[in-house]
DNA sequence: CGCTTGCATGGGAAA
DNA sequence: TTCCCATGCAAGCGC
């Protein structure tokens, strides 16, 4: 394209920073998005300047993004972020900085720099004419005498061009798809965004602004002057215009030009790219809301927009039906505006579903992420306030009316819909629900949508199972919010390797949904209306484990010991550290090594057990062995060794990962000591290898090694603080519990008694001596198995089926022992920590070597087991990984069934812990 | 004793 | 500061 005025442009993007001013030419820099320019688009910043954009985090008409306050540019009034946006109280700068209302009055001949400094108005300016950059550096010219120069706004695709004139002109969509490529490629390799340029309709000014620009050729005159000076009479009324409603007299304009006046979301589809609109949807949102439109246009419109002509504002539809995009309602009668958390994502797929092959048209109101108490035994759904009022039927009693919903199955579901009077408001609920949960068997962390069915106005629900979603576009930053997907991409990873499926009404790989959504539960809850970016989310696509293992107690800290049940626990106040991935080997001599990673040449290297190291670690920094601070440094560890040891390391996990996610919600309550177990596994293991991993699932609170009850449960930053004698509904719903169960061991051990009386002669052949289990080295578990063995292994494998077999217990070993002999004093009870003694010396070892307090110290007292346990024998060295690792698995039965007998045990410290462990080890 | 029901409470988001 | 809403909790009821 020709350049107006001859000019041949260099392209060139320049760092909106005033305090940077970088320039790059033909895309050497790595530029990022910064602050929002008033006139939409956003300024342009380098890597080089290190700016950040949540430095300049503003928050937008919907509040989506907060940073409390800004400082005007201009008087250094402070400036409360939030709904001043809304109400006028700032106006931003493209410069950067905000502008307080009492200076916008006086700057209507001003403009301003970052710095506070003003600038006289730069420059006539045509249509589209923008500037990005210093504008003091431009009036001087300083910069641009040499060499014209184009500052591209990402967004936009708009360049100004300067020229030796310092008059920067504004070319649309030309050369945008060089510079473009240029941020798209930088996009895409940040990953923050997966945002296509591909196919701009428009500009992507335009899309970031759908219809100022284009109201701005109509409207405006030909002057860079302040939106609000160019306020479209017949829809502005009032001084004080958000960008929202510019937009609105922009859409309505449209609207006026042909198409119905309901469809203010209809008029934008042909306007809005969508992937763009994907891509910048926060902006979207943030500057022409459909839904703000129906919101602040409902006096003007007739009808009820419908979804199936297209009224409601699907940005995704023309490309990708299939992605899930956050849309405003298209309409609601609720004086306040729904909030972003509860827009439907509904796709196009999922609405074809519930609409069938019929001419009905569904029209999607609101969706909510069920919490515990939702998707819990009491039948309730809380429905938001807003939404209820906004889509259900008006009621006035506190009883409230019957309601039938019709699932995507064509289900009827009847419900009652009540509100309760709650602080001079009211809380509205669904009652009834469970049948309908459980048909969907939907959990805490799945999501319900609402919709109705044009013409008819039936109610129509579906539902989605919280799951994983491929990228994350800034449009889905409500969604984000609402914490269902936060869960979903903390998780992601899991999800991923389950290949789990996002369908309507589907039933996705459920048990490890199970886990999942268990897991998540109390991140999802807690963590529903966080905020993040996409890049945020990006940074959150880990495990709980792979989390836990980058946690470690701050290195200063220095814990308290608590008692809890008559057990100790390390209680930290600082909060933990992220720490870089290690790996904890045990020697056949028990000593204990911490292994990490070089960032720069991948060798490992040898630590101190308590070091701990921040993400980025080089030889260099290692000063605790000088033989190997430096790169050049041979690996103390053989190849043979070291993939011995990365071997078990990764099976470890890999086993870890899977035997979690096979398991169901219930079993993961009583499986949450898999750590436990895993550790007594690897600590047998450890004494069979030469350098075995030493696995531990680490509470941010606790050190590596730690397999008190406190670490193997997530980091929730509240450790348990319950005393023997607590009453709190917690603690006597676990004694109840534990009662209860023991009473049903007690009468099936009773009716079993005598079933089994007629084998008693033949299991009295098979009994061992006293003692025998116990006494019995692991590799002779391993190898000597008789049929009883088998036996037990068999019930412990209905432990593992999540079956608690009460009546799998020595004692009834002892009893029948009793049987040929006389009758046997029940052992004292052991302490779970007992338990460790026994089936984790190792560990114990660290824990001593590292000076923790050895819980199984305090508890071995009172604890006969921990007394008649000879210490695990050391196996040959010659024993191979390979050997090592099958001997883990053999006893990963056991390991689980250690988690189901002490995670029941921890119930009450009366349990029969030796005895438990005597089961499991048998 | 367990379940249901109705209300209270408190954290946190929104205004 | 207001208000939403997740959840706790106690009273009532039925088995």
């Amino acid at each position: 394209m020709a350049m107006p005025g001859g000019v041949a442009p260099v392209v060139a993007m320049r760092c909106t920073n005033p305090a940077c001013g970088a320039t790059a030419t033909g895309g050497g820099g790595d530029w990022r998005k910064g602050w929002p320019l008033r006139s939409g688009g956003f300024a342009l910043l380098c890597d080089k300047c290190g700016l950040a954009y949540e430095q300049f985090v503003f928050c937008d008409i919907f509040h989506q993004k907060e940073s409390g306050w800004r400082d005007c540019s201009f008087c250094g009034k402070r400036l409360h972020c939030g709904c001043v946006a809304s109400k006028n109280s700032y106006d931003l700068l493209d410069s950067g900085g905000v502008q307080c209302v009492t200076c916008m009055k006086n700057s209507t001949a001003h403009s301003v720099t970052a710095s506070g400094q003003v600038v006289p108005k730069l420059f006539p300016c045509q249509n589209n004419l923008r500037f990005f950059g210093k504008s003091d550096e431009l009036l001087s010219g300083r910069k641009f005498e040499q060499s014209p120069s184009l500052m591209l706004d990402p967004r936009n695709e708009d360049i100004a061009i300067v020229n030796k004139s310092n008059h920067p002109f504004m070319v649309k969509g030309i050369e945008a798809g060089q510079s473009s490529s240029i941020l798209r490629q930088k996009e895409i390799e940040n990953g923050a965004r997966q945002i296509k340029w591909e196919q701009p309709t428009l500009s992507i000014g335009d899309m970031g602004r759908p219809f100022l620009t284009r109201s701005q050729s109509a409207l405006e005159p030909p002057q860079y002057t302040r939106r609000d000076d160019n306020k479209d009479p017949t829809t502005d009324s009032t001084t004080s215009e958000s960008i929202s409603e510019a937009c609105l007299s922009m859409s309505l304009g449209i609207a006026h030009n042909g198409n119905r006046m309901e469809a203010t979301s209809t008029v934008e589809r042909p306007i809005l790219s969508p992937t763009t609109a994907i891509a910048e949807g926060r902006e979207l949102t943030t500057t022409l809301s459909p839904f703000q439109h129906a919101q602040r246009a409902r006096h003007f419109l007739t009808r009820p927009p419908r979804v199936g002509e297209g009224a409601v504002f699907d940005p995704t539809k023309d490309i990708f039906p299939h992605l899930r995009v956050a849309r405003p309602p298209a309409e609601g009668r609720g004086r306040n505006q729904l909030l972003p958390r509860y827009w439907p994502r509904i796709t196009d797929q999922e609405l074809q579903q519930i609409s069938g092959d019929s001419n009905s048209t569904i029209v999607p109101l609101f969706e909510k992420v069920l919490s515990a108490s939702d998707a819990g035994r009491i039948g309730r759904l809380v429905l938001p306030k807003a939404c209820a009022e906004a889509y259900f039927p008006p009621i006035s009693q506190p009883e409230g009316r019957p309601l039938t919903i019709q699932d995507a199955r064509g289900k009827e579901w009847h419900f009652q819909f009540r509100f309760w009077p709650n602080n001079n408001s009211r809380m509205y609920v669904l009652e009834g629900v469970t049948p309908c949960i459980q048909s969907l068997q939907l959990q805490a962390g799945d999501t319900v949508t609402f919709s109705r069915i044009e013409p008819g106005g039936k109610l129509v629900m579906g539902f989605r199972k919280a799951t994983n979603t491929v990228s994350l576009p800034d449009s889905q930053i409500s969604a984000i919010a609402n914490g269902s997907l936060l869960s979903e991409t903390l998780f992601s990873t899991a999800n991923e390797n389950l290949g789990v499926a996002d369908k309507f009404g589907s039933r996705p790989d459920e048990g490890s949904l199970q886990f999942l959504q268990k897991r998540s539960r109390n991140i999802g809850s807690k963590s529903r209306r966080f905020l993040m970016d996409a890049e945020d989310a990006m940074e959150l696509k880990l495990t709980w484990e792979e989390a836990q293992e980058l946690l470690r107690p701050a290195p200063t800290a220095k814990p308290t010991i608590v008692m809890i049940e008559d057990y100790e626990f390390e209680e930290y106040d600082e909060p933990p550290v992220f720490a870089k991935r290690s790996i904890f080997t045990i020697r056949a001599t028990g000593e204990q090594d911490q292994w990490i990673q070089c960032d720069d040449c991948s060798k490992w290297r040898r630590l101190p057990l308590t070091i701990i190291v921040a993400s980025k670690w080089t030889c260099t920094d290692n000063s605790w062995d000088p033989k190997s601070c430096s790169c050049s440094a041979p690996e103390e560890l053989t190849p043979k060794e070291l993939q011995s040891v990365l071997q078990q390391y990764e099976e470890m996990r890999r086993r870890k990962g899977s035997y979690g996610l096979k398991l169901n919600v219930a079993e993961m309550d009583a499986s949450s000591l898999d750590a436990l177990a895993t550790a007594a596994v690897f600590g047998d293991v450890g004494n069979q290898g030469t350098a075995s991993v030493a696995t531990t699932t680490k509470h941010p609170r606790h050190r590596p090694g730690c397999t008190c009850i406190v670490c193997i449960q997530p980091p929730s930053g509240k450790g348990p603080k319950h005393n023997p004698a607590c009453t709190c509904n917690v603690c006597m719903t676990v004694r109840r519990r534990f009662k209860t169960l023991m009473m049903r061991k007690k009468q099936r051990q009773s009716e079993r008694e005598e079933a089994e009386a007629s084998k008693k002669i033949a299991w009295v052949n098979r009994d061992e001596p006293e003692g025998s289990n116990l006494s019995r080295s692991p590799q002779t578990l391993d190898t000597t198995r008789d049929s009883s063995d088998v036996t037990m292994l068999d019930k412990v494998a209905d432990m593992n089926k999540g079956h608690i077999d009460l009546n799998f217990h020595p004692a009834a070993r002892d009893d029948h022992q009793g049987q040929h002999g006389a009758p046997q004093a029940r052992p004292p009870p052991a302490s779970m920590m007992g338990l460790l003694e026994v089936a984790n010396r190792p560990l114990d070892n660290y824990m001593k070597q590292n000076g923790l307090t050895s819980l199984a110290g305090e508890q071995a007292g009172g604890s006969s087991s921990t007394a008649t346990v000879p210490p695990a024998p050391v196996e040959s060295e010659e024993r191979t990984s390979n050997e090592v690792r099958v001997a883990s698995v053999e006893r990963e039965p056991e390991a689980m069934a250690v988690d189901e007998a002490v995670g029941d045990n921890q119930q009450d410290k009366g349990v029969d812990d030796a005895a438990v462990l005597d089961s499991v080890r048998a």
